[in-house]
RNA sequence: UGUCCGAUGGUGUAAUUGGUAACACAACUGAUUCUGGAUCAGUCGAGUCCAGGUUCGAGCCCUGGUCGGACAACCA
């Protein structure tokens, strides 16, 4: 078998439905072999994981097709859209490490050719202005089986048509007193071909336009045609605008202009989350989260926040994959990708979370060694820093137990462990209180083990981390845990509150012990607390005062095997 | 209920478009290790929702069913 197809064949497999109908386009010359996408956000929220899925997908493809990406906000409708969330989706976008290459378009810099194509359609007798009201219109639709009755203003002129729709425009009628309507098919089992609204009156300011529109498209009346407008080839949107594609084929081809083709694929869902905009602005807006960038949140601002990367999360999208099929993705997986992009790039450093202090009884009173350690075994160009040692350190309370179980590899009463780094310790004595808890224990060290390993070649089964107690610095560190209980919160039956499931210890603060270095650390910087897990500098950081975040856990095999009983 | 869509190991995705089910994650075993991390090697695990049909041959095609989802806003 030749190298060539060993090579050629596994990359032909691991295209997606997406890609193959991409590559199949350009094979056949159609667009004249161009590419070209968009990631189009309603500017209503902030931008999630699922959201994340949806933009390398689409500027992922324009990449791969030598192609282009715009970024387009469907602003239509002026009452729950603001500058606000236009900024932060931009930014989101941005740190995925997107880049639009200025075209930045909005629905809204289309209003007045989508006014004019209306125009162009009343023209044709495609459309009327009606004067039913919502209930009427939506009792007359009928229902699946049973046709729709016809709006009694549906075969006004053209004339009449093209006047009143000036009018609505110019402002002389209420709110939703007229609407501008597709004149299509009544009995149609398609509901949204039932003379769908193309325009509808609200006086309300918009974020952009300001008060020069009274009338503002719905969105499948803007968004094929915005999409035919900017000369987009393939328009990929989720699953539940399947039904909505006999409607955008038909402006397209009733306007005759560019006809852009839809593609749907099944939105991302998370174990542990939740993903719809409503539950997120309610968790935030009731104050079950403290704002959209909650490292619990599984918003891209909440993700950056925790200490995700966003190599990690193109990572997760590259391997979750496309297709049609609805899906729950584990939130192991998205861990996963992170653990892999953190491990190569984390800064280790020590931090004690749960303190025991621990007195090197044969250490020399007021003497401080300063011990090297290394910054990252994964990366030799990391190099290494100056970590100080002294007769009083704090280790974490878990390392050390009176009467071990099997398989304890760390400190016991008669025990030999390394300190990371620095020497081989043997614990010789310990004080408990008057319930028994351990208060300090006593230690001594073995000064030949300098730098963690004894001449005499002899070993020992542990490796724990430590951190000088005169010199350490107090920080206050945010344990997170899953924000729901369930793995598909989301899921929960109509009429039940899904917030009951709420985990209650989603956030934990404590104040915990780390080396001096880690002082003034710059915010957001990750770094592996060895033996801990990935750790990130909070913005809420002050000098002298670092705060940082629980991005992930280390895979920890011992806790494991305590669950499953192994230790017994 | 009508239309549309989907169904492949525990979870996802793939199968050269009709050629004898693969990859990742998870799980498990062992090696190695100054992080019980990482790394390395390996193991387990579905016969493709069901029933028929076409075919030398079906996860891919056809028929009928089952289950799940979407749609019936002047939201997107």
């Amino acid at each position: 078998m030749s190298e060539i197809t060993d090579k050629t064949v596994p990359e032909y497999k691991s295209l997606n439905f997406i890609e193959q109908i991409v590559e199949e386009d350009i094979r056949n010359g159609k667009n004249e072999g161009r590419v070209h996408t968009r990631f189009p956000p309603e500017p209503n929220g902030y931008l999630h994981i699922g959201h994340a899925k949806s933009i390398c997908l689409n500027f992922g493809l324009g990449l791969k097709y030598n192609g282009k990406t715009n970024l387009r906000f469907d602003d239509t409708n002026p009452s729950k859209e603001e500058q606000e969330y236009v900024d932060s989706i931009k930014e989101d976008v941005r740190w995925l490490g997107f880049d639009w290459e200025g075209r930045e378009f909005y629905a809204s810099d289309y209003f007045e050719t989508l006014y004019e194509f209306a125009q162009k359609l009343i023209r044709k007798e495609l459309a009327y202005v009606c004067e039913l009201s919502a209930e009427q219109i939506s009792t007359m639709r009928g229902t699946p089986n049973v046709p729709a009755t016809p709006s009694p203003f549906r075969e006004r002129s053209v004339d009449e048509n093209l006047d009143l729709f000036g009018r609505m425009r110019a402002g002389e009628f209420p709110d939703s007193s007229h609407t501008l309507r597709a004149k299509i098919d009544l009995a149609s089992p398609n509901m949204h071909m039932r003379d769908p609204v193309l325009y509808r009156i609200m006086h309300v300011d918009h974020h952009r336009t300001g008060t020069a529109w009274c009338i503002y498209p719905m969105y499948d009346y803007a968004h094929g045609q915005s999409d035919s407008l900017e000369g987009i080839t393939h328009s990929i949107c989720t699953l539940e605008f399947e039904v909505h594609r006999p409607l955008y084929e038909w402006f397209l081809r009733a306007l005759e202009i560019f006809p852009s083709r839809q593609i749907e694929f099944a939105r991302l869902n998370v174990t542990y989350t939740v993903m719809s905009k409503r539950k997120l602005l309610e968790l935030v807006t009731s104050g079950l989260v403290k704002a959209w960038d909650d490292p619990r949140l599984p918003t891209i601002c909440g993700l950056r926040r925790r200490g995700y990367t966003p190599q990690s999360i193109r990572e997760f999208a590259d391997r979750v994959g496309v297709a049609k099929r609805e899906n729950v993705i584990s939130i192991a997986l998205l861990e996963h990708c992170l653990r892999e992009d953190l491990n190569k790039r984390a800064l280790r450093v020590m931090a004690v979370l749960n303190p025991l202090k621990v007195v090197i009884t044969n250490y020399p009173e007021g003497k401080v060694e300063e011990i090297d350690a290394v910054n990252n075994p994964e990366d030799a160009e990391a190099g290494k820093r100056k970590v100080p040692f002294s007769r009083e350190l704090y280790i974490e309370r878990d390392d050390f137990i009176i009467d071990p179980p099997k398989k304890f590899y760390r400190l016991a009463p008669g025990r030999e462990v390394r300190l990371r780094y620095s020497y081989f310790v043997t614990c010789v004595d310990y004080k408990t209180d008057a319930e028994g808890n351990v208060t300090e224990i006593h230690c001594t060290y073995d000064p030949a083990t300098y730098g963690g390993n004894a001449p005499d070649g002899r070993k020992v089964q542990g490796t724990i981390h430590w951190v000088s107690a005169a010199e350490a610095v107090k920080a206050e560190v945010r344990l997170y845990e899953p924000l729901f209980m369930i793995e598909s919160p989301e899921d929960v039956p109509e009429g039940e509150d899904y917030k009951q499931n709420l985990n209650p210890d989603s956030l934990k603060v404590i104040t915990a012990f780390v080396e001096p270095g880690l002082a003034d650390a710059v915010a957001l910087t990750n770094y592996q607390f060895e033996r801990l897990g990935y750790f990130n500098v909070d913005p809420d950081s002050v000098s002298g005062s670092p705060v940082f975040n629980r991005t992930v856990t280390l895979k920890d095999s011992w806790s494991k095997m305590e669950k499953d009983g192994k230790t017994q």
